[in-house]
DNA sequence: ACCACCGGGACAACCCGTTCCT
DNA sequence: AGGAACGGGTTGTCCCGGTGGT
């Protein structure tokens, strides 16, 4: 029983290793040795847990996602606007540049190697094709209060998770370059004013 | 003489290959026999051409990088006002999506790569934020025109890159989910009323 | 008390497995996880019972020898006349191909891995040796009572012992190939033409 | 040229080495490390040489089995009665005993490699079978000099295969139990005993 | 100058038999 | 008897230089 979570334990401390090294090094160039090293724990421990790098790697993606999922929608749930929930959104957001500090670079991480492998690319589409539909949603439900212009909610939604996923490339490969958490508010500014209903 | 160009043309046929392997399988994961084979020469030969893996990719990317950049100012230059030089690019972008067809994916390689390798970080970066510079310019310039409204051309730049970005990453991640070069034009428009003069 | 017959039983499951995994796949590639799996017992309950890989190995070949020991000595002590005896072993022969049934391919991994391994060898060797002096000794005695020619009976036990090895690598090469029983006595019987006094 | 040569050197000494480390250690056990410093050479010239282990081990196969026919062929050739040739034969069989020295624990390999790998298994049972016709030939032209009693030529042959398989596997196992050599020859003068037509 | 064969080693992921603690 | 952990060892592959022919 103790056991349970002594393995418990283990299994966690290999997934922020792993978190830690894939966003260093990349996933092809990190390896299983150097993210057990620095989890403390021996090859054989590794492969208890897990069944391969791939796993692993899977594994640290719906993690990410599911964390996502929540803030997202606890976002959505406590603003009756949608402008105002938008921006709360893009609060939240700036919190995940704040927080996912080193960490970022999974992302593009993650989507890269979703289009050169099928099995991440399922884990990595479905629930990204949800986040779609859930700002369309969103949007639709703007037009509908009056808040919003009649806009095409797909094509708005498409524009709103761009600017998202655009900005964390941009705050991956220059962090130094601008505050990306003060750019994304300003980005949804801008935004919301070509989308708000004057 | 004729020597001179059969070897040009033989760097050629490796640069390609590399350019759909990479794109295919990443730059980890592509081998340089593989790259050789899909350019039918010999390892001698490719290494008679290139110092490394790394160079080879690194000519890539300025080939790249140089195509944008002269269709950017060209963009710009035919267009007097700026709002419609920005439309004019986001169908410029159009054509990008149609022609990079399966060399999409060579961008996440590129941005993906930058925040792992200093070199190539160095490659990527200046003419990234030559880009950013040149659509602050360029908004300036609307601004100053009475054509836009007075933002702050720095964050404004800063969403038209994210846009372009973003979209660029979920047209490779999701090819079949849109018409991307249609989302393109359409979330441009979306911007444009933000930022417009009424 | 049921304690120890659970154990007893648990070590035969283990046995059985581990068989069963050798005859299909070899000593070396065969893992303990597969065995263990296989036996439906857990890593740790193996090691409560066997000391090491080899130590069951051992355990399973000395099954295999004192099984044959039995039955070769009642098919003697049976029948008074030598070649009825030789004979008679034949048919018991008979039945140990179609007994061992997928177990035969272990005897090739036995005197494989006695090739290789000191203490595996001196597990096989002694009484393989013996059966060679049995045979000797009942050849022996067959000459004695006049009902064979008189041959060396060492060369003789020599030519027996080869005839039964040969037919069981034969069988596990390529089982398909012969009703390898019949063959043993047919083997047998041109043998004893030879051998028989006329 | 010179290239070439020294590339199928590299090549022999690779398969030498192998030879004898299988013939020690078995297929499983000996690793690719230990061969290549056998052999005096790097794993990069081993896979330059070799597609896998397992490719090597079938070459080291085809080998011995061409050797091996065009040994018998010519003992045939050689001697006008069959039984000469069959005692030609054995005296040839004396030779591969001696001759083979370290490297008959191979067959041993081969056989037992055979029975878990479908590959090999086709390389081996193909010339098995041939062998085994071959014999079957023989003494059917040898019933049909009259030199041989009417006896079934299948079944005969299959002893014959026996007697010799039987004594490698023995000679394996107790190199020094006997002189190999001449327990071959004595077998088949029993052997012939019950063969021959008085 | 260009190319082809050959070779070098480091290192990848994965898995193995085994031990320790409960 | 159970399951977590260990760490060494496996095959295979990679990127790259050297040497010599065309």
């Amino acid at each position: 029983m103790a056991q349970q979570h002594r393995g418990e334990e283990t299994r966690n401390r290999i997934l922020d290793a792993a978190q830690e090294c894939f966003a260093r090094d990349g996933y092809d160039v990190a390896g299983i040795a150097e993210i057990c090293q620095a989890a403390g724990v021996s090859k054989g421990a590794f492969y208890h847990h897990f069944a391969s790098k791939q796993a692993l790697f899977l594994e640290l993606l719906q993690r990410w996602l599911s964390a996502l999922d929540t803030q997202l929608r606890t976002a959505l749930a406590q603003e009756p606007s949608v402008p105002d929930a938008l921006r709360a959104m893009a609060v939240t957001g700036r919190q995940v540049f704040q927080v996912a500090d080193g960490r970022l670079p999974l992302f593009l991480e993650f989507w890269n190697k979703a289009g050169h492998d099928s099995e991440i690319w399922q884990a990595t589409i479905s629930p990204y094709r949800q986040y779609r539909g859930f700002f369309a949603q969103v949007i639709a439900q703007g037009i509908a209060q009056g808040t919003l212009r009649p806009v095409d909610p797909e094509t708005a939604a498409m524009a709103v998770v761009s600017l998202a996923v655009g900005l964390i490339v941009q705050g991956v490969l220059d962090p130094e370059g601008a505050d990306w958490g003060e750019a994304l508010s300003a980005s949804v500014t801008i935004l919301l004013e070509g989308l708000a209903q004057e």
